[in-house]
DNA sequence: CAAAGAAGTGTAATGATATAACGTATGTTT
DNA sequence: AAACATACGTTATATCATTACACTTCTTTG
């Protein structure tokens, strides 16, 4: 089923992620997970792409990285606020405006599957420099 | 100033994507310029970069790819509806959600400077065959 | 428990996307 | 015409991601 228990790479690369503020990207990972024994990109994108099936991580499009899920929903979708100065990616959720998004393709008759939603620009630390 | 007029290379690559529906990747447009005389990939991408700043030309960041942008108003974020089954792309504004987000996000104190909304799905005309 | 099947592994090679560095040319301003 | 900004073409390289292959380890089930 969809309970196998992670595998060791999977989960050391999620533990990784989940130690990060930021986003990584797949050779950000695997460089730091040389010493654990990884050596070839193919393994990291495919503990990636399992933790990607099971809604353990999400991947940031805009900066083709990585980055552990903190949803406790994740059936909802999530967005992403990016903080262009310090890199760091804070989720959050947006009920009402994914149900405007939703609708408003919907009027075109387009079905949504999954939603992108990645907000560049300045967290409140960096705006306070 | 920002008046300048387009560059050969810039019109022949605003012009391929305004004919094409869909979004073209820079290997893409390359390829379909060789013709004209285009040989690098740099030399593509130098033209979307202005062409970009311009505000004529958008980047579709789930797809490493490019589209002319057909909006009247580009100071309003833009958003896309992709269909997965026949890659048309679709550009809409969403001016409630757009401030719903940014507030959303606002209330951590994170200012935003650029919105990138992708959703995936499928089409009217591919739900209805 | 043994066989079968699904999922995962490591290695090597390659494909796809994007930028850096260089010297030259062209267009605009003064 | 000199000075400046922008763009050009060429070459090389950096960065991100996948394919192919042979082998291993889990899980299910007969």
């Amino acid at each position: 089923m969809s309970e196998r228990k992670l595998t060791r790479n999977q989960q050391l690369v999620l533990d990784r992620l989940a130690a990060s503020g930021s986003a990584l990207t797949a050779y950000d990972l695997l460089d730091q997970l040389r010493g654990e024994g990884l050596r070839a990109p193919v393994q990291v994108y495919r503990a990636l792409e399992t933790l990607g099936q099971r809604g353990l991580i999400h991947r940031i499009e805009s900066m083709n990285a990585f980055i552990a899920c903190c949803a406790h929903d994740h059936q909802a979708a999530a967005g992403f606020a990016i903080c262009d100065d310090c890199g760091e990616v804070a989720e959050f959720a947006f009920p009402a405006s994914e149900e405007g998004l939703r609708s408003e393709v919907g009027k075109a008759g387009f079905e949504t599957r999954h939603m992108t939603v990645e907000l560049h620009g300045r967290c409140a630390a960096c705006a306070g420099r």
